[in-house]
DNA sequence: CGATCCTTTGACTCAAGTCAAACCTAGTGG
DNA sequence: CCACTAGGTTTGACTTGAGTCAAAGGATCG
């Protein structure tokens, strides 16, 4: 919010990612492309460890992510935390969040981001006005629901190896759906204590598990330090 | 809404609960309930335990729930399960359905159940062209997520005590919310099985809380042995 | 009067948490 | 350049909440 200065130009922000993702429910015509570079705004850059919105705020506007990564979160009173979805590129967030009177959730920027905000009218020309449009934003939230599911399995019914295996797996899906790997490797660029607040474990058994998967070359940690970012 | 009481025509289901429930985001109009009404197709009854719709079948049509309780769950290749939310009356579910191509989860009624289908042709018309009722069931949307936020934190974060505590609150609100408790009692016809499912639990832990609980007087189970379900 | 689910109990195990210290960067500023 | 910090990662020793197994009691229902 305020780290928004360096607003990258005066022009509309950059929605290829979300057209991508949504191009792969439906076609898009060539007015529905239109519509949506005419609903967001100018694209704004958050810095690593800003906070994009914080519980109990009223909900300002709608965001599409256009590069980085983010993450929801829910903080507790003793301090931990729950880490409830991360925000790639092309996902959109709080597209119904006008209707409730408070977030309910905080959203930080795990590393260097840019969204692009929509602004409530927008989206209510949006939903209501383009049925294409509307049932691949739809179409959206079902999948986002079905990793959120994903995720209620995996810390109710897995242990802490199969609950890692499953969120590098989501992660290098996501990241492939939307051509940000070829491969099987990623950019991850997470800590351990951010993977034990995700998976409902403690960093030092995060920790352990992920010594294990190495030695058994499940995984390979590859520091590959080009900062290039998601 | 007194409206709806002469809705109860000889072919189509009571919507009753689903009215009431939108109503608590915003009054609708005479129009709505109308149209509400005539979305919806004959009610059909679902004994206990039967199977409403199966993992991996094809989305066939969406419903809302008029009597009775039900709930989402997925089994895993082991044959333990993940219950992932419970529907009770006024709760649509699969609106959404028909936009991938199969069910990823399964539901079943808990009890004996009565449950409304929508066309989906009904739903586009209705989620097209009535913004209000479009936004209300958006916003229960949005509930039904908080609901799962707030599942994940508990089996991310919370002792097997908070757990079912949680649980009991979340089923006494929304019983309440729809008016099927005036106190802070309410029927909940599950098994310790099912809340063990629920809640990432075994069936004996959630009964050894179960007792500290109730030897600690937080709750009281009374077999009110009227057979009146939900 | 079995048969079938649930619930309870007890003894034992184990995956994951806790605590605490050491180690490793990468970044900062003198 | 180098000490100084501050996050983040490892390690080890110990604890504990929840799982497992197995058997015994209720209910409920044809």
């Amino acid at each position: 919010l305020e780290v928004s200065a360096l607003a990258r130009t005066n022009g509309r922000a950059d929605v290829e990612p979300l057209i991508a993702k949504l191009s792969s429910f439906a076609a898009l015509s060539h007015n529905d492309v239109r519509t949506l570079n005419e609903s967001v705004g100018s694209e704004r850059r958050i810095a690593a460890h800003q906070s994009i919105c914080i519980e109990g705020d009223a909900p300002r506007a709608a965001f599409v992510m256009a590069r980085g990564l983010a993450c929801r979160y829910r903080s507790l009173a003793d301090g931990r935390r729950q880490i409830l979805s991360y925000l790639l590129p092309g996902d959109l967030f709080n597209i119904n969040g006008f209707l409730l009177k408070a977030m309910c959730y905080s959203v930080v920027a795990v590393t260097s981001v840019t969204i692009a905000p929509i602004e409530r009218t927008a989206i209510s020309r949006l939903l209501a006005g383009h049925p294409r449009l509307s049932a691949a934003i739809r179409w959206c939230a079902q999948q986002e629901e079905a990793i959120l599911h994903e995720r209620l399995i995996a810390l109710g019914r897995q242990n802490a190896r199969a609950r890692v295996a499953f969120l590098f797996c989501e992660m290098v899906e996501r990241q492939r759906a939307i051509g940000l790997s070829e491969d099987h490797s990623i950019r991850l660029p997470l800590t351990q204590l951010d993977l034990a607040d995700t998976l409902g474990l403690t960093a030092v058994h995060v920790n352990r598990v992920l010594q294990e998967m190495r030695r058994e070359n499940l995984i390979r940690l590859g520091g590959a330090p080009d900062a290039a970012q998601l």
